[in-house]
RNA sequence: GCUCCCAUCGUCUAGCGGUCUAGGACGUGGCCCUCUCAAGGCCAAGACACGGGUUCGAUUCCCGUUGGGAGCACCA
């Protein structure tokens, strides 16, 4: 038998890191076993539920990497599904009318909590085989009384719950609108799902659709469930103090590749493996080594993962990926100028997000009178006595033949001969200020090779008028 | 409160009874390299939650305790 998996998010908004990574575990999985991956979205809360939302979630998988087979299947658009499924259990007897109201139920439930005991569903109207005509009701699942409810879960091991525990659950609303458990699973079997992946957050409700697939007549899947992302205070992952879209951690500057890398080794190894492309992703994830224990996200592991990825992403594509970040900040570039591809190359292993490198790369778009000197630098570094070497500088880069790190390099080592004393640092700090406006930047060499020449003389000549006299 | 789940360095993890004076990675500290900043190399500190069993022998198996988490809706 083929293997049938789904992502059934619901559509919030944005993707969240731990519908992320489940996705990616349905995903690699799927892919690896050649099975075929479903993508569900459960909008049946119609007022979260925007185009707009939907099309972050799957702009989310998309920039990912994660692409599926079939789909996506909205709930909203299957209400007669689930309606018709409810009427067989009503006509089957698996599922009964209740008129119990709300307000009555919670009296009830209160009542019987004082006393200490667990509430479930006292089956006052269980027996009294209410027809349509019955008024406003609900309708209710018959879940067996007796027996256990048990599964193996393929990361949890044996699981399950007595059957009594359960209590008949609520599948269709006074208003006609069928209830969560119901839809997922009638739509797990319309769809054919043979394995269920989803958050822990699950185990306990999976008794509960247990009881819905026997009373559909319907084989249940095989389930494994995944622990949870917790946040770095080791307490469920919140919005308000986690990052927790994808959204963000692409617009802070991450690569999917180090998002998917980090995703992936979060509850799940492969020996002492930590870098897994995506191509070993789909080939090396299996169920078997996905941990228990819920996780902390590592904001750390993640940067040192993008600087990895950073360094080994080809120039063109970064290049590509750098500009469009100056250009919004007012200091276009062309991605196919040679010098802004081998600046990158230089910031490489110098950035650790796209946004970092944008930063580090912006005094090469910058225009050459319009740089900004960093102040702390100036005041260390731009010292009147510099004013001679770096006048003499000057005028020995302008005779450098060829513009390339070597005669750069015998250029200073020229000025440096003729004045006493000086070392290659006390040049090169004010001469990188000059170019590049901060004392951090790649070797100082490397930097004037790809500012080239003309603008290497601007920015020094600019520094020169602004050196403070004697 | 009830039900279920979990527990190795700060974090992610390896370990599936002896190979463990517990390995790797991120992070942290130090050293080297060095024109700055990085990157890189080397070194270091750092964990089997606790208590009982089982066993010739437990990080590994069992039971408690403690500590975390999830679920207990006419939410999804």
């Amino acid at each position: 038998m083929s293997i049938r998996t789904r992502f059934a998010p619901s559509p919030t908004g944005y993707l969240h890191i731990g519908g992320a990574r489940t996705a990616l575990y349905n995903w690699a999985w799927t892919r690896r076993l050649g099975g075929t991956f479903v993508l569900r979205i459960e909008d049946t809360d119609r007022e979260r539920s925007t185009a707009e939302s939907e099309a972050a979630v799957l702009g989310g998988l998309s920039w990912l990497g994660i692409d599926w087979d079939e789909g996506p299947f909205r709930q909203s658009e299957r209400g007669a599904l689930y309606a018709e499924a409810i009427e067989r259990l009503l006509a089957s007897d698996r599922a009964y009318r209740c008129v119990c109201t709300p307000a009555e139920i919670e009296a009830r439930r209160a009542a019987t909590v004082a006393t200490g005991a667990k509430w479930t569903y006292d089956r006052r109207c269980a027996a009294a085989a209410y027809g349509p005509e019955c008024g406003p009701h609900a309708v209710r699942l018959r879940v067996p009384t007796d027996g256990k409810l048990g599964f193996d879960d393929a990361v949890f091991g044996p699981s399950g719950q007595e059957a009594r525990e359960i209590g008949d659950m609520v599948i269709r609303r006074t208003d006609g609108s069928p209830l969560y458990h119901l839809a997922v699973v009638v739509d797990d079997v319309a769809m054919g799902i043979t394995h269920v992946i989803r958050g822990a957050d699950h185990l306990n409700n999976t008794p509960f659709q247990l009881a819905l697939y026997r009373a559909l007549d319907a084989k249940p899947p095989h389930f494994a469930h995944v622990p949870l992302i917790v946040g770095s205070d080791g307490r469920k992952l919140s919005k308000r103090r986690d990052p927790v879209a994808v959204q963000h951690f692409r617009d802070a500057g991450y690569l999917p590749e180090a998002m998917c890398n980090w995703l992936v080794r979060l509850g799940w190894s492969h020996g002492d493996q930590e870098i897994f492309s995506m191509q070993e992703i789909r080939t090396l994830f299996d169920l078997d080594a996905v941990q228990r224990a819920s996780g902390q996200a590592d904001p750390g592991k993640l940067e040192w993962l993008n600087q990895h990825y950073i360094k080994e992403r080809p120039r063109d594509r970064l290049a590509h990926e750098v500009a469009p970040l100056l250009a919004a900040a007012g200091t276009p570039v062309d991605p196919d100028n040679p010098a802004f591809g081998a600046l990158l190359d230089l910031l490489r292993e110098r950035s650790k997000t796209l946004v970092e490198m944008a930063e580090r790369a912006r005094f090469f778009a910058v225009p050459d009178d319009a740089l900004v000197h960093d102040a702390d630098a100036v005041r260390k570094h731009w010292k009147p006595a510099t004013r001679p070497a770096l006048e003499d500088l000057a005028g020995e880069l302008a005779r450098v033949a060829t513009w390339d790190a070597a005669g750069i390099e015998a250029a200073f080592h020229a000025v440096l001969a003729r004045h006493a004393g000086l070392a290659l640092g006390k040049l090169a700090q004010p001469v990188r200020i000059a170019v590049t406006g901060s004392a951090a930047s790649p070797g100082i060499f490397e930097t004037l090779v790809v500012i080239g020449r003309d603008r290497t003389c601007a920015r020094i000549a600019r520094a020169l008028a602004l050196l403070p006299a004697a």
